[in-house]
DNA sequence: AATATTTATCGTAATATTGCGATAAATACA
DNA sequence: TGTATTTATCGCAATATTACGATAAATATT
């Protein structure tokens, strides 16, 4: 009845599944390309290129900020965004074991 | 008001946030990981799997269908799923590129 | 032809997500 | 101290997702 079931699965299942939620939104892709591009980024100038209200903004920012993707900083009233790296690694490489798990190998229907 | 914005994004924003939103629940996961490992397998053998009833397993692989990472084939009665790999290939480069384009330039807050 | 098997779809309920305006909280500035 | 700036959070509405049982649709089997 529309309750989820995640404790079904196993951690890894429920780890990738998390990241993957995390990055399952345009807003959210938009973020991390101004992020990437820019390395650091104030809270205010990721709202102006986004074409959300800032209290959206801010939910997509908590959201990407508690899967641990990426970092705020408080510089005064602002607050300064970056890419965290270590957990940005880390979501590569269980990406790329995933998805370099699968080879072809003629046995399909 | 809750109103998706996806036309406000880019389609290549869109296009990631697809692919990763399909990725985004545990249970997709675990069915990729049953087509990964077996290759080839009957729909029946996939919800056997899952801790999940036939329907609900279902509704999952139609996702994973529309979205083009899985293919199915009915064998009589039964249909077979697999991963397509075409597509498989081309998300895969598709998320290498993107975890790829961020390198810390020390410029983080 | 009647029955069984297998899978998709429908209807429904519970919950989660998305988005916004209003407002709070905290620092900077006059 | 009062005011502006910046960001987070609350409350709400609209929509989407997740899950299941029931049932339909299609092929197999008896």
């Amino acid at each position: 009845m529309g309750v989820s079931k995640s404790e079904e699965f196993t951690v890894k299942q429920n780890k990738i599944a998390k990241y993957m939620k995390a990055l399952g939104h345009p807003a959210r892709i938009a973020i991390l390309e101004v992020l990437i591009k820019k390395q650091a980024c104030i809270c205010g100038d990721i709202v102006e290129d986004l074409p959300l209200s800032q209290s959206t903004v801010s939910q997509h920012l908590k959201e990407l900020k508690e899967v641990g993707l990426i970092k705020g900083e408080i510089e005064g009233v602002k607050v300064c965004y970056c890419i965290d790296e270590k957990e940005w690694e880390s979501v590569k490489s269980y990406l790329g074991s995933f998805f370099g798990s699968y080879t072809n190998k003629g046995k399909c229907c």
